[in-house]
DNA sequence: TCGCACACGTTATAGCATAACGCAATTGAT
DNA sequence: ATCAATTGCGTTATGCTATAACGTGTGCGA
């Protein structure tokens, strides 16, 4: 899936994501964007929806959040799994994959049987200036 | 952390999810519990959060829902990381441990020097039954 | 006996996400 | 050109998830 031109709502939300220093909610996203006409959460969700599909931006389940993709310009989706390290003190967030960890995972599920469509991977802690 | 005696509610919210075949949320145990006596959310919680850090219990952060232990006995909190795999047709959900992946993911934290401190790794997609 | 920790109950509130309706613009056949 | 299907958008309302804040009672060691 790579991106499309993005609309006017999705251009802003993804404006918003990539300009702030850690992972955002709809909501706070929402709040940056009214003076810009946003008015209701569906616009920030309906926008997210697409950024998401699109894969330059990531939701962080455990967090309840989302953070623009830390590689601009490549797909995302093609790297295999992505995951997160995510700082619980100054909320910054580590995007990276591991192609090993990927291999272990689809090893096991293929043992399973078992499809996977998405795969999560977060690990919530300290970043190394937090951790001083 | 070892499970000391569960108190009242504790027990009662662990054997609503050790009954149930798959996960559910803290407000379809609430239901489940009225007839117990429970009226509050909070009566949930504050039951899950104990059995949480006794490891007895795990929180799915991708579907907010909580479901017993797959492995009665031990101390899940040995094992370290666990993994889960939950089919989004029927919820059965899978729990796993695979120390390669823990290890890979403890590599990349160590050099990164990101103190690691709960990490989530669910895979969604269709069991075996489902898939078919 | 005092102080503390802990479980519990209740009310209220905060935070996250989607349903359902209608409208407008676009596209792409027929 | 016209119709139908798709997509984006705006609005209102609602539902689901989680915690704050306050007070009660009980057990237990100092
Ligand atoms: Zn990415
Ligand atoms: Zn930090
Ligand atoms: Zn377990
Ligand atoms: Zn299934």
């Amino acid at each position: 899936m790579n991106a499309p031109l993005l609309t006017k709502n999705q251009a802003l939300v993804f404006d918003v994501l990539e300009k702030a220093d850690g992972p955002l909610s709809a909501y706070t996203i929402l709040d940056k964007l009214r003076d810009h006409g946003f008015r209701a959460p569906l616009q920030v969700y309906r926008a997210l929806e697409k950024l998401l599909e699109y894969g330059v931006v990531h939701r962080l389940e455990s967090i309840n959040s989302f953070v623009a993709c830390a590689h601009p310009g490549e797909n995302c989706h093609s790297h295999g799994i992505v995951a997160f390290a995510i700082c619980e003190s100054c909320s910054q967030v580590m995007e990276f994959h591991d192609h090993e960890v990927d291999h272990r995972l689809m090893d096991w599920t293929r043992g399973k049987k078992f499809k996977a469509e998405k795969t999560t991977i977060e690990i919530r802690g300290l970043c190394e200036a937090c951790a001083a």
